[in-house]
DNA sequence: TTGACACATAAGCATTTGCTTATGTATTAT
DNA sequence: ATAATACATAAGCAAATGCTTATGTGTCAA
């Protein structure tokens, strides 16, 4: 069997459009399910389902209020994929400095 | 029918731990097929599949050399991912300064 | 030219994913 | 207490994913 890495299910989680849109919506602070279930063309179920994945990753909390319940972003979550990924920044720095085509060349 | 974006070709990349392994590879330098598979539990054919899907997303190139056939990355292809990703940033460089409990807090 | 090599592609299959329609579970309103 | 609201969870299903074992296709070697 497959072991799955948190940061593995991290990078799953962020894989699919509507995850990113809603981790986007997140950004600007709380959002209660049913107001993000009227941003998507999706059922609630639908809705919920995609809020687990992007819990179960670390990305997102919530918590009640009342009967609703609210969700927010775990930005600092992100890091471990902004690190990986920054791993490869200095090849687009380099060629946006324009010194950076012997890699194209190189072998 | 949902439309397939290149910018979303490339999140679903970069979810699957064996590519994100091939590109870590990749950044030392050009590979062929062959060598790379004998780094991964699993038969030429998958590989190649793998190599597939990271070409459609436009984060590797190939070129031939005899009959073998060469990967190398195109770093400047994750850039949008480091955008996306980016946008986060300013979350946990405030929280690493201490000075950014109030999100925590706020509502 | 014939065979071996390096790799891609096809076909098949089990698992996972993303959605749907029920249905369950708290919480609030009456 | 009862109904309505807000959401989670279960079950079912089509499509996608990741792998396998054939089987191509192009290149080199004899």
């Amino acid at each position: 069997m497959k072991s799955k890495t948190p940061i593995n299910d991290s990078f799953r989680a962020i894989a699919d459009p509507t995850r990113r849109a809603v981790l986007d919506l997140l950004s600007e602070g709380e959002w209660k399910v049913n107001d993000l279930v009227g941003r998507f063309r999706m059922t609630q179920p639908a809705m919920s389902q995609h809020l687990r994945v992007l819990k179960q990753a670390g990305l997102v909390n919530s918590r009640r209020a009342g009967r609703e319940r609210l969700y927010r972003i775990r930005p600092d979550q992100l890091k471990p994929i902004a690190d990986w990924v920054g791993q490869y920044e200095r090849f687009w720095k380099r060629k946006l400095r324009g010194l950076g085509e012997f890699l194209e060349k190189e072998k």
